[in-house]
DNA sequence: GTGAAAGCGCTAACAG
DNA sequence: CTGTTAGCGCTTTCAC
């Protein structure tokens, strides 16, 4: 109630008669504390509201019981729904997340990892950040930490993402599926995951006999529009692209409409992530579906193992995607 | 580099030969120290890789430097924005920020305010989270508080907000300008700033001597969609649409072309809060837009004062918006 | 300038 | 079951 100070255990304590020791095993659930007495502390601890210090408690207790999590882009709605599914799967098992939206490049992910190390955090999930191996290798040698969003061979490092290279194949067999046969894709750069959903379009396209015609991106809105130019001056034409990513999808869009051309009629379209704007958007994009809440618990799962054990060999899982059907792919027109 | 203990304060004191506190005070810039100390010391704690606890700090030191951020809604890229913007400009003045994506319902912002305040943190941003004033009164009278996203008045909390009324000004006479007459409203039900909207609107009509049409909305995707059906069912039909928000054009003018109906040719539209979509979607959406980065330094200069002086009288900061032409409006056709 | 000492609020052995 | 005793790592008077 009042502004000056804070409750805190010594005065349950001594609202209740008893030791803090006592208060503090009470609060806390621990089991050698009569259920009577709980009861008393319970009512105590409330009517004074009191709030536990959890600097002291962190600082008293040998394990942390709060995890770090880097995002890489926040502005990316799917790494902060990925942000938000580890936070509940982190609550869900009793621990606490504290989120940097401070990670973008490699060198901030790097500082920004030091300073949650001062928080001495239990562990570290880093979501897609940073990107070069030498900096999570940095990171990842100072605490125990799970990387999500692609497998990367690192000491001590558990990885979590999605299968990419098989949702890419799926992409690329539904537009087969629908007669396709020039397919193009726009690459991903370096974003995680891309080198996998790029391999996966190659080896489809090379069981399926058909030739390969790859864009440069970077799952911008604008490479997606600049791919759409160099696809357009190609003969004969492309009749289905292949985004690595739903925001370069959406810019493929963009520009295609602002070029007269009509989706799926004359080129049809098929994202990666399934962004919620993608099926709220003007046109409702057939994309690839990450599951997040799954990829979000193996990643949890992955941290408490390597936290009950910082040695223990390092995990890696990919998580299935699903390909979901929307209004942007169709039959080719006939040649 | 060992993983069994952390460099502590102690440790860096041995390596240089001095005392704890001395080399405390080197590290924190304190002046009391020669620079040819504070240079051995900085030194030798850089070498041994030393990390402050900011556990202990926080127990130690009275002033906490970390304030907590409630984001009501993490899925909207606009608070993420701000969430962004505040955490630069906490940055920027020695502030860390303690982010909490959990605080979608009342209930939940007012739990997870109390368990920041076990972080014992110096205080609170409320980004448009929680709704009541019941709930908001509740968190403010325990700890210093800036809200974000409107004006509510309570006492003891200070907010910034846009100047909603304004914007919704400036959306309805530049569709007037544009020779519009019937132009409706999609409201947008207890989101912050929605009042403050819907009052412009109104104004803004009645000036004009135009007579209002308003359909119930909230911010969604949907009621977007909802609202054109409503709106078409008119006769005669609204020309022009102002939306509450930027998600709710978004849903019109999805439904606006599966009815067939152009953009801008059959109907013009107007958004509010120029999410990063605005520009980069299918159409380009003429929108309002709220300037994030000046409401958040706002912010912070607020709660900085109020953190200085817990009993300062509340202030109250609006900012100005600006109307970003696309290409949603156009001149209705001639009835 | 620098060091010594006293906690901050809590948990974790250890005794009873 | 409950109380006592030590600290966790840091900042902060207060001496020197």
């Amino acid at each position: 109630m009042q502004d000056k100070g804070f409750v805190t255990l010594e005065d349950v304590a001594g609202a209740t008669g008893l030791s803090r020791a006592q208060v503090s095993r009470a609060l806390r659930g621990d089991p050698g504390v009569k259920e009577s007495t709980r009861q008393i502390v319970r009512e105590a601890a409330d009517r004074l509201g009191y709030v536990p210090n959890l600097a002291a408690r962190h600082l008293a207790s040998a394990q942390g019981t709060n995890v770090g999590i880097l995002i890489g882009e926040p502005l990316n709605p799917f790494q902060i729904r990925m942000a938000h599914a580890l936070d509940a799967a982190l609550a869900r098992v009793g621990l606490e997340a504290t989120l940097s939206l401070r990670a973008q490049t490699d060198e901030d992910a790097v500082s920004e990892a030091e300073r949650l190390r001062g928080l001495r955090i239990a562990g570290l999930i880093m979501v897609a950040t940073p990107r070069r191996p030498a900096a999570i290798a940095q990171i990842a040698q100072r605490q125990p930490c799970v990387y999500v969003g692609e497998h990367v061979e690192i000491a001590r490092l558990s990885t979590i993402g999605a299968r990419n290279a098989d949702g890419a194949r799926q992409a690329v067999e539904h537009l087969i599926a629908r007669g396709h046969r020039r397919i193009a894709h726009i690459t991903g750069g370096i974003a995680p995951g891309s080198a996998e959903r790029q391999r996966g379009y190659l080896a489809a396209m090379a069981v399926a006999g058909l030739a390969p015609i790859e864009v440069e991106g970077d799952h911008d809105f604008a490479c997606g529009r600049g791919a759409v130019d160099a696809l357009l001056a190609l003969t004969p034409r492309p009749t289905a692209i292949f985004a690595d990513n739903d925001f370069s999808a959406f810019g493929a869009i963009n520009r295609l409409a602002e070029c007269g051309l009509r989706i799926p009629e004359d080129m049809s379209i098929v994202g990666f992530d399934d962004v919620p704007f993608a099926s709220g958007s003007h046109l409702a994009l057939t994309t690839i579906r990450q599951s997040c809440q799954p990829q979000a618990d193996a990643a949890v799962l992955a941290l408490r193992a390597r936290m009950a054990n910082p040695s223990a060999p390092y995990s890696s899982r990919l998580l299935p995607v699903e390909l979901v059907e929307r209004r942007s792919v169709a039959a080719p027109r006939p040649d």
